[in-house]
DNA sequence: TTAAATTTTTAGACATGTCTAAATTTATAT
DNA sequence: ATATAAATTTAGACATGTCTAAAAATTTAA
C-alpha cells in the first residue's frame, strides 16, 4: 500500500527529473513539496525501503522502474482530471490544479481507464502539459520555451510549465492561451524581457513569463 | 479543517440516525465504521471539541446543526458521484460505491455544483438513494420496503438500502434493478421468506433480500 | 435489589508524517 | 589545505488516528 504523501514525493521526483533523468537533491525536492529538508530526509528512506527510490545518503535520489511506473500514474490521473475538469466541467484552465492535486490520489483503475475514454483519450491536459499514457509514455511535444525563439520568428503557443492560477489570470488578461499565435519582435538584453506581437497588438512581457511559454514554430 | 476521519464518523452518525433522529451508541458507530469502540469514543470527544456532535459520556451522540450540514454533504457527495460513475463512465451500479467512499472526501464546492449541473440535478443515485439537496434536504421517497407489501398487490422497485456489489450482484441475477416490477404472492410464515412475480416468473427470495428493497406501490 | 452481562471509557502503546534544533557531511573559497 | 558556508541527516518532539487490555459505568436478569 502507497500512501498520499508517498505519492506526492515520487511525483515531485519524477517531474524534477524529467529533463536531466537524474539524482535529485533533497533541498530541491523540499522546495518542490514545501516541507522541510528533513521530513523529505526520512521519507526518502521510507521510499528506499520500499524499493520505490533508490537513495544514496547525502548524494540524492532517483525513481526505480516501480517509482517510476508509479509517479507517472499519478501525474497521467493529475492531467486526466484537469481535463475532465475543463472540458466536461466548464471550469478554468486556472481553477483546476488544486482540485487536481486531490483528484490524482483516488485509487481505481478502472475509474482511470473509464475517464480516458470518457475524454476521448487526450495526449494533453489544459496547460498543454503531456498526459502519461497508461504504460508511462510521455507525448512528445516538440516546443521551445519562448525566450528561445530567434527575434522575427513566430509560433503557436502549445503549452504552459506552470498552472498556478496568478500565472494563468495573467495570461488571460494578456490574451494569451494554447493556440494563440506570437511574434517575437524584440529581446531587451538589460533584463531578457520581451516585445511581442499577439495577433495585430503588441506586448511587453518579462523573461519570467516568457520562460514559461511553451511554443511550437509555425 | 475537517479531516477524512471525522467525515466518516459524521457520515456513520448521519445515516444511523436518519430515521430515528436519536442519540447514538458507540457500538453502533463502531460497527458501521469498522473500528473499535475504544476509537470512538476518543473521535466523539474530538467531534464534541469541535462542536459537531453533542455527546454525552455513556449516553451516545448526535450531530449538530453544523455537524449534520457536514455529514449530508459528504453523502450527497457520495451518492453525486455514483450517479457519475453509473450514467457517464458506465460503471455497474454494484461496482460504484468503494469509489465513490474516496470520490465523498473531494474538498471543492464549484466541483460538487458543476457535477450536480452536468447530471441534470438528479434527485436519487444508481441504486434509489436519495441525494441531498445543497441545504441539506432529502427528496422523500415514499416507499416500503418488499416484506411490509400486502400479499397480493404489486409494486415497482424504487431503491435499494445496500449498496455492496454481492447484494446488488445477487439482485442482477434475479433480474431485479430499479424500475423492476414485482407481485407479492405469498409470505412464508416460517422463515418470512417471499414468493414473488417478476415479469412472467415466479421466484423465491429471503426476509434478508426483501427488507433491503423499497417498493413503490402502482 | 443484587449479581452478572454488556457497553463504554481510559490507559498505554504504536504507526505515520510532520516540525525545529543540533550534529554531521560535503562543497566552496581563500 | 584549511576555514567557512551550504546541504543533509539525526535527535527529539508533537499531532492524528488507530489498537488491545483493563477499569468503570450501565443495563439486564435472576
Ligand atoms: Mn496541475
Ligand atoms: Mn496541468
Ligand atoms: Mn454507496
Ligand atoms: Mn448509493
Amino acid at each position: 500500500m502507497i500512501t498520499l504523501s508517498e505519492e506526492n514525493y515520487l511525483k515531485a521526483i519524477f517531474l524534477l527529473s524529467l529533463n536531466t533523468n537524474e539524482k535529485v537533491s533533497t533541498n530541491i525536492i523540499a522546495a518542490e513539496i514545501g516541507t522541510s529538508a528533513a521530513s523529505v530526509s526520512d521519507m526518502l528512506k521510507k521510499l528506499q525501503e520500499k524499493k520505490l527510490v533508490e537513495y544514496e545518503k547525502y548524494k540524492g535520489a532517483y525513481l526505480t522502474k516501480k517509482g517510476r511506473a508509479l509517479a507517472s500514474s499519478v501525474v497521467r490521473k493529475h492531467r486526466l482530471w484537469e481535463t475532465f475538469l475543463v472540458n466536461k466541467l466548464n471550469f478554468d484552465w486556472g481553477e483546476v490544479h488544486d482540485v487536481a492535486e486531490q483528484l490524482e490520489h483516488i485509487k481505481s483503475e478502472k475509474l482511470v481507464d473509464r475517464l480516458d475514454s470518457f475524454l476521448k483519450y487526450p495526449s494533453f491536459d489544459p496547460h498543454g502539459e503531456p498526459i502519461p499514457t497508461k504504460n508511462g509514455e510521455i507525448p512528445d511535444t516538440n516546443t521551445v520555451p519562448l525566450n528561445k525563439l530567434k527575434t522575427g520568428t513566430a509560433g503557436k503557443v502549445m503549452g504552459v510549465t506552470i498552472d498556478e492560477k496568478y500565472f494563468l489570470d495573467y495570461l488571460t488578461k494578456l490574451n494569451i492561451s494554447i493556440g494563440t499565435e506570437i511574434k517575437l519582435l524584440e529581446k531587451i538584453s538589460f533584463d531578457q524581457s520581451l516585445n511581442i506581437k499577439i495577433e495585430t497588438t503588441n506586448q511587453h512581457i518579462s523573461h519570467e513569463v516568457a520562460k514559461h511559454l511553451l511554443i511550437k514554430m509555425i
